[in-house]
RNA sequence: GCCGCUGUAGCCCAACUGGCAGGAGGCGCCGGUCUCAGAAGCCGGACAGUGUGAGUUCGAAUCUCACCGGCGGCACCA
């Protein structure tokens, strides 16, 4: 900014009066820099009581954006409100630093990934020093630091010791063009990202899984123990881990072997008239070497499924259902009935057995495909209960498909007049006895597959042998440092493969030559416990301190968007878990209290640099501020709902800072003269005073209340925005000197209080200018005085018959008859009486009465 | 298709468990005051009846049902 405007140097009672943020935060920025230690927590052995804060930690992809800004400025605020609170606060900040854009940006500028991350990382920790978060930075993790991922590479190792790491094949997104695997989000409509006219292609390729589904149970039982996490994240994690109930069949097939089907509605297997297998189902193999004209057949279905899989957009449900009959039977085991086999093109392999039984009259897909293909819809529920014939004396027959509950079992021998659930425990159990069925629990869950065939990533520390197979590292050996300086091209599969020297080693087992695995692992896998290491950072023998973990965990707050409600949460709480069962933390969850916050939406849409409509955080600091862009963030929505960008409110909240500052630096002398004593309420101040103070401590319990519960910090800002229009109205009588000094002293220390989360560099700014000395982050969080905040009078609101008549004012503790008789006398009620009747008065103890006549 | 969230002045949003929409706050607009004039500041004003339709209730933005629009999640899950 031009310095020249201020060559005539104002009055003195001007200058001060022109809000510069610029000048405050750069003063006090320096300051806190200047004092490393000012965020940091107590050691556990502090007599405060903990509170563990907890934002999620950014990918360094270059710069802060405004999804950030949000993130950051609720953490920081809820941080500083605690701190005032009296509580040992922790909040850290890292960096989730492995992925795939540093590898993108070193194919196209050639620069390594790892000087390319710890640059972003210099950068965007400045911008948020710049924003003025207060962040313990003495605890930052960087994930792509061999001091952070070689505890990734122990954990593995764990992993592995209790096989919940295996190794299998299986299927992954490939493309011919650049010769590599493809991460699900790459493949855009079917096609590679990076060549939009090449087909994807699935291949089966070796690839490390965690058995996430070995806690599946008790991901899901665990999740009824999260109370305080909003309810839609708690249902998608429900819906994505799937429980469904169930039972294995074996259905005998006409010649040799077997096939096994899930089904969740064994009651209706009377009506069964098909098998439908999916087309990789391993039984299909079999049936094509004895029919070998199958193949061409079934590879149609796949080609089809592939291409449809392309337009995405459209949605798979509308697919059409294909299926060809394989020309084999199978016999129901109930009946020994000869069903016909087909495949079909509806039939994941990837969801239970990859087989099932075809009810077409229960089952609003088997129906459709059965009408298709003219195969026999028979109906064995009815839509009653009882088994009295229908008074017709005709069958009636349910809207096919009939797939409610409400049932009534027919058509099914010795089953005929039970209720679908009596139906599927005798037809379980009977299953059972005779050895070809069990009742199961199917998951939706997979195993989390953690390979990665790229180089920006933690090496899976296990080593290939001819002779001893997949060797893990011993523990002595970790870590598995990254190679630097390598060529990184999208060229044949992973490019840790062409580095000699990182790939041929010895074996541990045998001292053999060796070669090491050159797959790196998931980045989810660094976000899935790094909270834990911010409890000690600097431990060089372990992951973490189990006391000092147990003394932290479980977060008390966690803050971060929607987007990760499912995967990254998932596994997190699925690593607390291995981690507690291998000892080394006490608590079953990690976060006690978890909170989403909305998008940032600007024109409709959200913010991006595809649509072009992203909002710089460095140039709103640099234009207005760092206080007022994080309390726009604030105050333009409530946190939890999407926020619309708009600069004019940006404007107006600067403006609110402004008339703060103006405001206390107006009459900052007052109270530095007087004494800062909570004054009573006596009754003698004059009017204004005392809407003053009424206001204020109105204002401490709304303000109090919301970082309590609701969160709704907009309406905590309005709040503070009310008391400054209060304030400003008192105006006259503070030139005049006519009102009391103690009060407005009162007044502005507690109103630089309640504004220090939000507006941390002003508030500070403006505490030193009230004389105060002591640590604004520290101080005491004010009180609020019931008596203060009461009102003198209440003003009812009279209805007649529900419509508004007319208003009475009373003392405030006025008892309900008086209000009741007051209400009655009035003369706009007793005119719109109307010469009725009374029927009854309602009170609402000081809102309103409501007189009902007829 | 299923599940969830959401719909209040021109715009962003308030209204806690049903209880005054003389909207809390902000933006924009109009006016006054300052000024030679303007900007800034300060002061004041106008504008909606809560997406639509029914129901419950003394009383509904709030609860219930149906429908319409926006957003998000899951999606042939057997």
């Amino acid at each position: 900014m031009p310095k020249t405007r201020d060559i005539t140097v104002p009055p003195p009672e001007q200058r001060e009066l022109r809000y510069d943020p610029q000048q405050i935060e750069e003063k006090w920025h320096a300051r806190w820099e200047a004092d490393p230690a000012l965020y940091a927590a107590d050691p556990p052995t502090s007599k405060r009581k903990k509170f563990y804060v907890l934002e999620m930690l950014p990918y360094p992809s270059g710069a802060l954006h405004m999804g950030h800004v949000r993130n950051y400025s609720i953490g920081d605020a809820l941080a500083r409100h605690m701190w005032m609170r009296g509580h040992n606060v922790l909040h850290p900040m890292g960096w989730d630093a492995f992925g795939l854009p540093a590898e993108n940006a070193a194919i196209k500028n050639q620069f390594p990934p790892k000087e390319w991350t710890l640059g972003n990382i210099v950068h965007m920790k400045s911008q948020m020093k710049r924003l003025g978060f207060a962040y313990d930075w003495s605890r930052e993790v960087t994930t792509c630091l061999p001091e952070y991922y070689r505890w990734n590479q122990w954990f593995f190792l764990k992993l592995y010791e209790k096989d919940l790491a295996y190794r299998k094949k299986s299927r992954v997104n490939w493309c011919p063009e650049c010769a590599t695997v493809l991460a699900n989000e790459q493949v855009v409509a079917g096609c590679c990202w990076r060549h939009e006219e090449t087909q994807v292609e699935q291949r089966e390729l070796e690839q490390w899984f965690v058995r996430t589904t070995k806690y599946a149970e008790e991901l899901l039982a665990d999740i009824e123990k999260l109370k305080d996490w909003p309810e839609k994240v708690r249902t998608m994690q429900r819906n994505w881990i799937g429980r469904s109930d169930g039972t294995l069949i074996d259905f005998a097939i006409d010649g040799d072997g077997k096939i096994t089907v899930f089904t969740t509605r064994i009651d209706t297997i009377f009506g069964a008239t098909s098998i439908q297998l999916a087309p990789e189902h391993p039984v299909v193999a079999d049936f094509i070497k004895v029919d070998p004209t199958l193949k061409d057949k079934v590879d149609d279905l796949i080609s089809q499924r592939e291409k449809s899989k392309g337009s995405d957009d459209i949605g798979a449900h509308d697919v059409d259902k294909h299926g060809v009959f394989t020309g084999r039977y199978v016999f129901n085991p109930f009946n020994q009935e000869k069903i016909p086999v087909w495949v079909a093109n509806y039939i994941v392999m990837g969801y239970g057995t990859g087989a099932i039984m075809s009810v077409p009259a229960h089952d609003d897909r088997d129906f459709e495909f059965a009408q298709k293909y003219g195969i026999e819809i028979r109906v064995v529920i009815l839509p009653r209960r009882s088994a009295e014939p229908p008074e017709s004396g005709q069958k009636e027959q349910p809207v096919l498909p009939y797939t409610d509950t409400e049932s009534l079992v027919i058509n099914s021998g010795d089953y005929n007049g039970l209720s679908n659930q009596e139906a599927i425990e005798k037809m379980t159990a009977f299953a059972e006895e005779h050895g070809f069925g069990k009742q199961t629990v199917t998951f939706r869950l997979k195993d989390w597959g953690i390979s990665r065939q790229r180089y920006w990533g933690t090496p899976i520390p296990i080593i290939y042998c001819e002779k001893c197979g997949a060797v893990p590292l011993p523990e002595n050996q970790l870590p598995v440092v990254l190679p630097d300086n390598i060529d990184i091209t999208l060229q044949g599969g992973s490019p840790l493969g062409r580095v000699p020297e990182f790939v041929n080693v010895k074996c541990p087992k045998c001292d053999g030559a060796a070669r090491r695995e050159t797959d790196t692992m998931d980045t989810f896998v660094d976000s899935s416990w790094y909270f834990y290491r911010y409890t000690n950072p600097q431990l060089t023998d372990r992951a973490l301190d189990t006391k000092t973990v147990e003394y932290w965990f479980p977060i008390d707050q966690y803050i971060g968007g929607v987007e990760h409600a499912i995967l990254h949460l998932i596994y997190s709480r699925f690593w607390t878990k291995f981690m507690r069962d291998i000892g080394i933390v006490k608590n079953d969850e990690p976060v006690l209290r978890l909170f989403t916050q909305g998008m940032v939406i600007k024109d409709g849409a959200k913010m991006s640099k595809n649509k072009g409509n992203v909002v710089s955080p460095d140039e709103m600091v640099a234009r207005f501020g760092a206080d007022s862009t994080r309390l726009y963030s604030l105050f333009a929505a409530p946190p939890d709902r999407d926020l619309d960008w708009q600069e004019n409110g940006l404007e107006g909240v600067h403006r609110f800072l402004s008339r703060v500052y103006r405001f206390v630096m107006r009459n900052a002398s007052v109270a530095k003269v007087s004494s800062s004593k909570t004054l009573s309420s006596d009754g003698k101040s004059p009017s204004k005073a005392r809407a003053i103070q009424r206001k204020l401590h109105q204002t401490i319990k709304r303000v109090t209340d919301d970082f309590q519960g609701r969160w709704h910090f907009n309406t905590c800002v309005a709040a503070i925005m009310e008391l400054v229009n209060e304030l400003y109205a008192a105006d006259d009588e503070i030139t005049a000197g006519k009102f009391p000094p103690d009060v407005l002293a009162d007044a502005q220390r507690k109103l630089v209080l309640l504004l220090a989360p939000f507006a941390p560099y002003l508030a500070t700014e403006l505490w030193e200018e009230l004389g105060e000395k002591d640590s604004l982050l520290r101080h005491p969080w004010p009180e609020y005085d019931r008596a203060l905040a009461k009102e003198d009078e209440i003003t009812y609101a009279i209805q007649v018959n529900g419509k508004l008549r007319s208003h009475v004012a009373v003392p405030a503790d006025s008892p309900e008859d008086f209000v009741r008789e007051r209400a009655l006398a009035d003369e706009k009620v007793k005119a719109s009486l109307d010469g009725k009747q009374v029927v009854k008065t309602i009170f609402v103890p000081g809102k309103l009465v409501n007189v009902v006549i007829r």
